[in-house]
DNA sequence: AAGATTTACAACCGCAGATTG
DNA sequence: CCAATCTGCGGTTGTAAATCT
């Protein structure tokens, strides 16, 4: 395979571009059509590779690119696809379609991963770090050992689903699809704990007088993990959304309901039993549901039941703000619940 | 105030699959 | 079928801006 020489080429310039040659590259396309890339160059009059222009283009230039601040159901969205497809930033930013994915991986190696890793968990696994389970409790231990080891099972499931079902349908979904499944070999897919539960408990937690000023009209902290973009999304996003337009709710109602099984009990003979329940009652072909859990209406799921004092209160993070507050030791369930009304927002919504 | 350090992100590099002749 | 080229992708680097000392 011959490698062309791009911008090895004696004349041509590298490094930031200027305004000017912004304004040439987008009057070009916007007239013309990128065509080939590698023949742009000097029609639009620029001193350029073909593949610098290329990725001008495609990461910062085109018309349909949000920038600015992601928002907390775009970190989320982030952080559950990283658990399954790794560092797929394509798949990942096929997901989030007016993100690029050279600034989706920007993003996660330079907030999301330091969260993470600040919160105890190891970004490539998506797992607690044993060390980071931090207030040595057994009980909190056994928790996210099992959680772990349901939402692995889980997502095998649906994995296997997803693979079965990878000719149906010509929507996104199946663009994700084929963009997991094609072009190179399968990165081993780390299991996904469902850390958004201990990241939103981590960043949403109210705060008590730990702020000291402002940054860019975001609350910022001395001494404490800070998330401005969380703290204000959660806010818009506490108001308690009902579960329409999910067209999975039924199958991950069903999901939960199995989820909703002893989980503490460690008896893996319901394991074996409710993941084929799970398969069995499994009808669809949409990963969003791996990003989606929908919260029983009537409040809380049941598998969240002896839970709930693992999330806010295990972390480095945790450790970081102090005592557990009173909040989440007296409101529990709601607290559960307004974090599945959270995570259960409709992805595709007028954010992206 | 100034230098050092850290952070954030645009841009580059090189590999690999897809396409083309 | 093969080789040349194009394109997409993920890893990495360079550097301006922000923050710290």
């Amino acid at each position: 395979m011959g490698r062309s020489p791009c911008c090895d080429k004696v004349g041509l310039k590298k490094g930031p571009w200027t305004p000017e040659e912004d304004q040439k590259l987008l009057t070009y396309i916007q007239e013309h059509g990128h065509g080939s890339w590698r023949a742009l160059p000097p029609k639009a009059g620029l001193q350029r590779c073909g593949k610098s222009c290329r990725l001008r283009w495609t990461n910062y230039l085109r018309p349909d690119i949000k920038r600015g601040k992601f928002s907390l159901q775009e970190e989320q969205t982030i952080i559950q696809l990283h658990a399954l497809l790794g560092n797929r930033w394509s798949a990942i930013a096929s997901h989030l379609p007016k993100r690029t994915d050279n600034e989706i991986k920007n993003y996660w190696n330079t907030h999301l991963k330091k969260r993470l890793m600040k919160m105890g968990i190891d970004p490539m696994t998506h797992k607690p770090k044993n060390h980071a389970l931090g207030s040595g409790q057994p009980k909190d231990t056994a928790n996210l050992s099992h959680m772990a080891q349901w939402e692995s099972a889980r997502l095998e499931a649906e994995a296997r689903i997803v693979r079965e079902n990878k000719l149906a349908s010509s929507s996104i979904y199946s663009k994700l699809l084929k963009a997991t499944t094609t072009a190179r070999p399968p990165q081993p897919r780390p299991p996904c704990l469902d850390i958004l539960k201990v990241w939103q408990g981590a960043w949403t937690k109210p705060r008590k007088d730990t702020t000291t000023k402002t940054v860019n009209g975001f609350f910022a902290t001395k001494g404490n993990l800070e998330s401005p973009t969380s703290i204000l999304n959660f806010s818009e996003n506490m108001v308690p959304t009902p579960n329409v337009g999910l067209i999975q709710e039924n199958s991950l109602v069903r999901d939960i309901s199995y989820l909703g099984n002893p989980i503490g009990k460690n008896n893996d003979d319901q394991v074996k039993g409710t993941m084929e329940n799970s398969v069995q009652f499994h009808d669809i072909i949409d990963p969003t549901s791996f990003i989606t859990y929908a919260a029983d209406s009537l409040g809380v799921p049941s598998f969240l039941e002896g839970y709930t004092d693992f999330a806010p209160n295990t972390s480095s993070a945790s450790a970081a703000t102090g005592p557990a507050d009173d909040v989440f030791e007296d409101n529990k369930i709601s607290y559960w619940s307004n974090i599945l009304n959270v995570v259960n927002s409709p992805i595709d919504s007028t954010v992206f």
